[in-house]
RNA sequence: GCUCGGGUGGCGGAAUGGUAUACGCGAAGGACUUAAAAUCCUUUGAUCGCAAGGUCGUGUGGGUUCGAGUCCCACCCCGAGCACCA
């Protein structure tokens, strides 16, 4: 007998699946019960020049196994495939080669749809997508404009990552480590005008959120501590200063009425937020950011400002790096000349300049408690400030040699001695006249790149409409501070909400969508901070849409992450032309059940799609408001050295080798039986072994047994404890696929396959079931064995699951351990559901186990039924 | 520092509080073969014992329970993520 051909069952079946399109979802599911539909959806890839990655393979072969399981199940499954294939890698390529990225990705793109193919992945790829195309990125462009025209997209100045050799902005990820990932020049901090989409205003949609989601604990704990909602107060502390320490005095009593005499002065007090209004009494200095505006307010009033402006300067310019290594040892600078006073003591406090406050965080300014926060206490051990404690565990005694963040009883708080710390909260911001605000970790989304190979952004800036905008501005203003009338006559409401909040910049229309990316001569950034179209005269210069005066297209471009925020939605519609999915067939899929994919992208990806998806849902495009129901993340694959994969250690697995020398079904069923979907785990390729072994076994099997020359084994009875076992474990195999456990429902494969090789003779119809239940693992061998050695005529796919019937089996045989005094000494064969006494008598029969007795009175017995018996003496 | 995961044979890993180490790999021995590969069979946690059998054993130390890898408490180690968020 032949061994099993792998390489040409596979060259058959891609064929044959081809012509016979079983891939392919039918049209009517898209208006059919959502009950009746599944969709199963892959973090769709970056068509690298590498091809595919054994981690692409695990992933994607777990998603395959559910697909083809609920298909033989009866549903509708959607399992589609596309490309994310705008940015970085495509465009370096093309600086370097000088080749359009276009081209580059259309060869990849080629070669990792081949590689997929020969997987045997069941994609339909009528619905492929890629995210470069117009036709897709026209509708990345139009859900834009819809953010922009809703006030959700605006300019503002950023401090970026910014490489001078390179002569480009890159981002965190390409500035690891503070230099430059491709030219390992140091990189420099630029303050540039960035688009910036307004993730914030969802911050507290996208925490609620997550409880209705099925996702991993980790991922939705990173979502949530990534947005990071504080519930604090705002508190005001009035300022004082030698030249009018008069007036301030005088006025600490009312300090809400407006000094309009102290015209040199801008501030009169800083405005702090806490999360801990209760350790207040306990405040000994106030800490602001290096940006903070009462700097340079208060300029004339700081004695040593030469001082405080080098330490400002020098703040600026620290990398990531120093500020890190700076935790444990503080830096700042007092304003001298200046007091603060608390406003729940009453007592003046000083007033420092120190980085490891945050300028983008609550109001840049803290109150300082030493005493019960570690980095205060930090700071105020390195420059002597004074530290007061204002709680203690027990109302009583002071732990004082150390930090005490514990709660407990406040003390030195005046009238709110003998509090519990956190009741008090509330009555102390009144007290102090706080103001309860709720703060966020999450900042706004930086939205453009100066690069050449991403979606364009769909505006032009326009001089003319600028100034109609700022005057019609002026206007309303004048309007709102005179009386506000509600039939006030908006001469200029033809401006959106972004058109106003940016002034001067215009929404193309949407009929003109796509705005198509043009060709460029070289794709080179040019140094000058703007992307490489900013160079295409006759593309950048067009008559403004909204006014018709000349204006300028904006020529940053969207980020990477802009087409994969939605691309799920498209496979469900994807040639729909007039919109950009039909609410209908949108009903029908979403949201989606389960979606596999790497967690590297657990706060990138999944919160921007989120975010986008919660807007889409806000205006009615879509019918629920989270895009991704079930989120498994598969685990990473190790080189065979136990490290992470990398070309550098040279320790990556290549899946084409594999295929070339086992077969796809091979490469697939050595994936997910190396061990738990979500763990990592190290490649062996001597594993890869065992699971060819097993499918040659198979092979063999049905040789022998089904092989033309072979006597017809149909129509033979097998026994009943052979019938509960092969039932069982058709069970097993069934529920370990709904739970992801693929690992296990292999060796439940594996030990039914040495049950069915052990028959004398080999019914028909467990011969089938078993092949069923094999072929989403390994669906080419399975289809060569369904249908050439089985002659069923439809594939596997199209045909309906083995379903296991238990109560086919009527004596189920158990085996009981036999336990004396908790430690186990035997196991006996029962028929299921026997009785305590029967066990009893039986074990005292046995020869063996018998003996236990001798000598001993039995004092208790625990029987649990089918399963254990121990007696106690 | 904080937040999650996780520590089980030589290795990857199985175990609704109920026979710990399923399944696979590796190793050893055997069969087939002139020989090798492939394939098949047997053995394979440690330890004592000729054997029957005993003792120990899931990172460490306690606890709950007739019974703990699994539950509770404390600690140690490894991995991932976040990192001065007031």
């Amino acid at each position: 007998m032949k061994s099993f051909d792998f390489a040409s069952s596979e060259r058959k079946w891609k064929k044959q699946w081809e012509k016979e399109k079983i891939f392919e979802i039918k049209t009517s599911s898209f208006s059919s019960n959502r009950s009746k539909n599944k969709y199963v959806l892959d973090m769709f890839p970056y068509p690298s020049g590498e091809g595919l990655h054994v981690g692409h393979v695990e992933g994607y072969t777990a998603s395959d196994i559910v697909s083809r399981f609920y298909r033989m199940r009866g549903y509708n499954v959607l399992h589609p495939m596309g490309w994310d294939a705008f940015g970085l890698p495509a465009e370096n390529y093309a600086i370097k080669h000088k080749i359009h990225p276009e081209i580059v990705v259309k060869k990849n793109v080629a070669n990792f749809k081949k590689q997929l193919k020969n997987l045997g992945f069941s994609y339909d790829w009528s619905r492929e997508i890629n995210t470069t195309d117009p036709d897709y990125y026209k509708w990345t462009q139009w859900i834009f404009l819809q953010l922009f025209k809703d006030g959700l997209a605006y300019e503002k100045e950023v401090s970026v990552n910014w490489c001078p050799s390179c002569k480009t902005v890159l981002s965190d990820e390409e500035a690891e480590g503070g230099v430059c990932a491709r030219c390992s020049t140091k990189v420099q901090r630029r303050e540039l005008k960035q688009w910036m989409l307004k993730i914030t205003a969802y911050a507290d949609k996208l925490i609620e959120g997550l409880d209705s989601l099925n996702w991993p604990q980790r991922v939705k704990t990173m979502q949530k501590n990534w947005i990071g909602k504080s519930e604090g107060a705002t508190i005001r502390f009035s300022i004082i200063s030698p030249i009018d320490a008069d007036f301030n005095a005088d006025k600490r009593g009312n300090d809400t009425k407006k000094n309009q005499s102290s015209g040199s002065r801008e501030s009169e007090f800083v405005e702090i937020f806490t999360t801990r209004p209760d350790t207040i009494f306990g405040a000994t200095y106030l800490v602001v950011a290096p940006e903070h505006k009462i700097i340079s307010d208060l300029k004339s009033s700081i004695k040593n400002f030469d001082e405080v402006q080098k330490y400002v300067k020098k703040s600026k310019n620290k990398s990531d790096q120093e500020r890190i290594s700076e935790i444990k040892n503080k830096t700042g600078v007092e304003l001298k000349g200046i007091k603060a006073i608390n406003p729940a003591t009453g007592k003046e406090i000083s007033i420092w300049v120190a980085d490891y406050v945050l300028p983008y965080y609550g109001t840049g300014a803290i109150m300082a408690v030493p005493a019960h926060d570690q980095r205060d206490w930090d700071f105020a051990k390195k420059f002597n400030l004074p530290i007061i404690f204002v709680i203690s565990p027990d109302g009583k005694n002071v732990i004082d040699d150390k930090v005490y963040e514990e709660d407990g009883v406040l003390i030195s708080s005046g009238k709110f001695n003998g509090q519990k710390n956190r009741e008090a909260i509330p009555t102390i911001t009144d007290f102090v006249k706080g103001k309860k605000e709720i703060q966020f970790k999450l900042r706004d989304w930086i939205f453009s790149r100066q690069r050449y190979w991403g979606e364009p952004i769909p505006l032009v800036f326009c001089e003319h409409c600028a100034a109609q905008v700022n005057a019609y501005k002026v206007r309303t203003n004048m309007e709102d501070n005179q009386r506000k009338s509600a039939s006030n006559p908006r001469k200029s409401a033809e401006f959106s909400k972004g058109e106003i909040l940016n002034p001067g910049w215009i929404a193309i229309e949407e009929k003109d969508l796509p705005l198509k990316l043009p060709k460029v001569k070289s794709y080179q950034p040019t140094g000058s901070l703007s992307s490489p179209l900013a160079g295409i005269k006759n593309w950048v210069n067009v008559k403004c849409p909204h006014c018709g005066n000349a204006a300028k297209r904006e020529t940053n471009t969207m980020p990477q992450w802009a087409g994969s925020c939605w691309y799920y939605l498209r496979y469900i519609d994807p040639k729909n032309s007039q919109k950009i999915i039909d609410i209908k067939k949108e009903k029908s899929f979403m949201p989606v059940d389960l979606y596999i994919g790497g967690v590297e992208h657990a706060v990138l990806h999944l919160l921007y799609a989120r975010f986008w998806h919660r807007f889409l849902f806000d205006k009615k495009i879509v019918k629920d408001p989270e895009p991704f129901f079930r989120l498994v993340n598969q685990g990473l694959i190790l080189g065979t050295d136990g490290e992470k994969m990398s070309k550098s250690r040279g320790n990556v697995a290549n899946p084409d080798d594999v295929i070339n020398e086992f077969g796809a079904d091979t490469l697939r069923m050595y994936e997910m039986f190396m061990g738990p979907l979500e763990d990592s785990k190290p490649w062996n390729t001597k594993g890869i072994l065992g699971i060819s072994r097993f499918l040659n076994r198979v092979w063999f099997l049905y040789q022998k047994h089904f092989n033309s020359k072979s006597k017809k084994s149909d129509s033979q009875k097998v026994n009943s404890d052979f019938e509960n076992r092969f039932n069982q474990s058709l069970k097993k195999i069934t529920e370990d696929i709904e739970n992801l456990r693929f690992n296990t429902a292999i060796s439940a494969l594996m030990i039914l396959s040495k049950e069915l090789e052990a028959l004398d003779s080999f019914p028909k119809e467990h011969a089938q079931k078993f092949i069923l239940a094999l072929s989403p693992f390994a669906p080419f061998i399975s289809e060569s064995i369904w249908r050439d050695v089985l002659k069923n005529k439809k594939s596997t796919l199209l045909s309906k699951w083995p379903e296991y019937d238990l109560k086919k089996s009527s004596v189920k045989i158990v085996k009981i351990a036999v336990q004396f005094n908790g430690k186990t000494r035997g196991v006996m064969d029962f028929k299921s559901g026997v009785a305590k006494e029967e066990v009893l008598k039986s074990i005292k029969n046995n020869d063996k186990l018998g003996n236990y007795f001798s000598g001993n009175e039995i004092q208790r017995v625990i029987f649990v039924p089918d399963r254990i018996i121990n007696i106690l003496f």
